[in-house]
DNA sequence: GGTCTCTTAAACACGC
DNA sequence: CGCGTGTTTAAGAGAC
């Protein structure tokens, strides 16, 4: 039902190592099934008076935003200095050498991805349920507001160029590019601009941002351009060079126009601005692209804001002294509001045991609402699976690691409608599976069906993960083949599987090599990752507002973390087979909060002894505890 | 740089 | 012969 849908829906949306071509089919194959639901849209649509005040509105503030961009009111010096830092990076670039879909889907955590699915369901929600035009004008009308405001502060600082779209084109790459990418071509080509107006209106909604978007980051969009560009492939930098003001804009490059949803073939400059002139001329679609661009902008700021403030909270954490301000965190002082946002220093006086990151933000917007809808709307996809981007393993120590159960757990709704490889080696999903059924063994076909059950991701490519899964029952010793009188099922020697972890290193994250290079370049990481982790702030602030997974600073870890199944060895070494299959949430939650600290000890020297003190907290029976990573199973269904 | 772990691909065997 | 299952080898890559 609804998963079946979500991953069709998912799958429709191939993603190919190469970006752009994805992009280009995901809006040729999903095309179809958009307009679907435009449709329906158009159906709830509103009065045509109504639509005619939006459009009005969409037209005047937009003109205004252009006027104000085309009066001068950047200082052409600090133009100068940024413009050609910031000319962007085109989605074709950026995309398949930088960052695919797949990519970042891998480099966020499920909760930022959950979370960013639940974003773009709401906004999809936001479309179905069509009318709220009340509620849109008074948006409109504070966005033209904002937005002026926003770009006159800017500019002020000259932070921002002259061309809007610079900025705007900035932030657009600093989001998953399919996801902009589609809704761009649904505001640009079929959609009315009114249905733009709405897609505006889901963006703003869906973040709970009306209240918070006074806050305006300095140029962090500018920066992050800058640093996607610094840490980028080769052939990013030309365009950092002076060359570029001869022949470029920002809205062209490599023969494209770079409008959002546009991609328009030119040859040369002049061209390009003929095709600029006479396609993106100022009328009401261009206009409706425009605010729609301008929400994305405000968005990204805000959530960049928040991942900027949990940074911050992380460094601290860690005693790590922001030492010099790069240019990544340099916008991370922008706070222009200081409700949201403080500057470092007031933040987190040095040293300072500060609190749980999430403990200051203030916005906790998703994750409350209808858990994970079906993750239908959007497309994480990541296929893409050629070797390139294949899984990467991260290292992690296994402290910080969340525990398989935990995590599926938490995400199973995600990781089941979304088409997201999990953060787990496959031995660690057998595993699971396995310890799962009733009886602790499966049969090599129910080990398939748990996956493909449990995971979208698995639900395609099945002769490549199938034959991993065979290659890993046989392959390690953990895992023993039982005939049967039906057959042969699979079991799990604890024993052996706890052996196999000791060369700890298992965390198995899925990373580019390009993103993991930029995240561990220092503080540098800011570049790339900054821009898709500032444009799901959102989300990964959802996770940590959970109360539950905020009650230690260990928490936090459970966010980027890769897992593999630290906590097994405290099931392992208790487990003796049995295991509980139902937990409440409360024992649940205490499941969370259990493994944060002890994974450590336990890690090390694993003694049953300190399996005890491990779970001090809760007086588990030895059975409840072995639930620990049993029970998340229940938690899946 | 060597080793370990993991993933992926592929060849091969075996039984139905 | 085709298919599912199971085993094994090898290569590539990240982590330590």
């Amino acid at each position: 039902m609804m998963v079946e849908s979500a991953s069709e829906t998912i799958r429709t949306t191939p993603s190919n190592q190469n970006g752009i071509s994805s992009l280009s089919s995901q809006s040729d194959g999903g095309g179809g099934r958009e307009g679907g639901s435009k449709g329906d849209t158009n159906g709830e649509i509103s009065p045509v008076d109504l639509l005619h005040l939006q459009q009005q509105q969409a037209l005047q503030a937009a003109r205004q935003f252009l006027l104000q961009q085309a009066s001068g009111l950047n200082s052409p010096g600090n133009e100068l200095k940024q413009s050609p830092v910031q000319v962007p990076v085109s989605m074709a670039m950026m995309s398949p050498q930088m960052i695919t879909p797949q990519q970042m889907q891998q480099i966020l955590s499920p909760p930022q991805l959950q979370a960013l699915l639940q974003q773009q369901q709401a906004l999809m929600l936001q479309q179905q349920l069509g009318t709220k035009q009340l509620a849109f004008q008074q948006q409109l009308i504070q966005m033209q507001q904002l937005q002026q405001q926003h770009i006159l502060n800017l500019q002020r600082q000259g932070l921002v160029p002259l061309q809007p779209t610079a900025t705007m084109q900035s932030l657009q790459q600093a989001m998953c590019p399919s996801d902009l990418q589609q809704l761009w071509k649904e505001v640009s080509g079929v959609q009315s601009s009114e249905e733009a107006l709405k897609q505006a209106e889901g963006l703003d909604l869906s973040t709970n941002s009306s209240n918070s978007t006074s806050v305006f980051p300095k140029a962090a969009s500018t920066h992050i351009a800058l640093h996607s560009l610094a840490n980028g492939q080769s052939h990013t930098p030309k365009r950092d060079s002076h060359e570029e003001h001869a022949s470029s804009h920002p809205l062209y490059g490599h023969g494209e126009c770079k409008w959002p949803g546009c991609e328009a073939l030119c040859e040369d400059m002049g061209q390009f601005i003929k095709h600029l002139n006479n396609e993106h001329a100022l009328d009401d679609r261009s206009t409706a692209q425009c605010r729609v661009q301008m929400q994305v902008v405000q968005q990204l700021e805000i959530q960049l804001a928040k991942e900027s403030e949990r940074l911050q909270a992380m460094m601290a954490h860690l005693h790590m002294r922001p030492s010099e301000p790069k240019p990544f965190n340099q916008p991370l002082n922008l706070a222009s509001s200081g409700s949201l946002i403080k500057r470092d220093s007031e933040a987190y006086p040095e040293g300072l045991p500060h609190p749980p990151t999430s403990a200051a933000t203030p916005i906790t917007p998703l994750r409350q609402g209808p858990s994970v809808i079906s993750s239908s709307s959007l497309h994480t996809h990541s296929h893409s699976h050629t070797h390139g981007v294949g899984p990467i393993r991260r290292r992690n120590s296994d402290k910080y690691c969340t525990p398989i159960a935990s995590e599926l757990a938490q995400n199973c709704e995600f990781y089941k409608n979304a088409d997201v490889r999990p953060p787990f080696t496959y031995a660690s999903l057998i595993r699971h599976a396995i310890l799962e059924s009733p009886d602790r063994q499966l049969t090599l076909n129910e080990i398939y069906n748990w996956f493909t059950r449990k995971f979208a991701y698995f639900r395609r490519n099945t002769a490549t993960w199938k034959n991993a899964v065979r290659h890993n029952l046989s392959l390690h010793k953990c895992f023993v083949r039982v005939e049967n009188v039906k057959g042969a099922v699979w079991t799990v020697d604890e024993v052996e599987y706890q052996k196999r972890r000791p060369p700890k290193m298992t965390g198995r994250c899925v990373l580019s090599p390009t993103l993991v290079k930029n995240m561990i370049s220092g503080l540098g990481f800011g570049s790339l990752n900054a821009s898709y982790q500032a444009a799901l702030a959102e989300s990964s602030l959802s996770l940590l507002n959970s109360p539950s997974l905020l009650t230690s600073p260990a928490s936090l870890n459970m966010l980027h973390v890769g897992h593999d199944d630290v906590s097994s060895t405290v099931e392992q070494v208790n487990s003796n087979g049995s295991c509980s299959p139902t937990l409440s949430p409360q024992q649940y939650s205490h499941q969370v909060h259990v493994k944060e600290e002890p994974t450590e000890l336990e890690e090390d020297s694993r003694p049953v002894s300190l399996l005890a003190g491990v779970t001090h907290s809760l007086p588990l029976p030895s059975d409840e505890r072995d639930l620990e990573e049993d029970l998340p199973t229940e938690e899946l269904e």
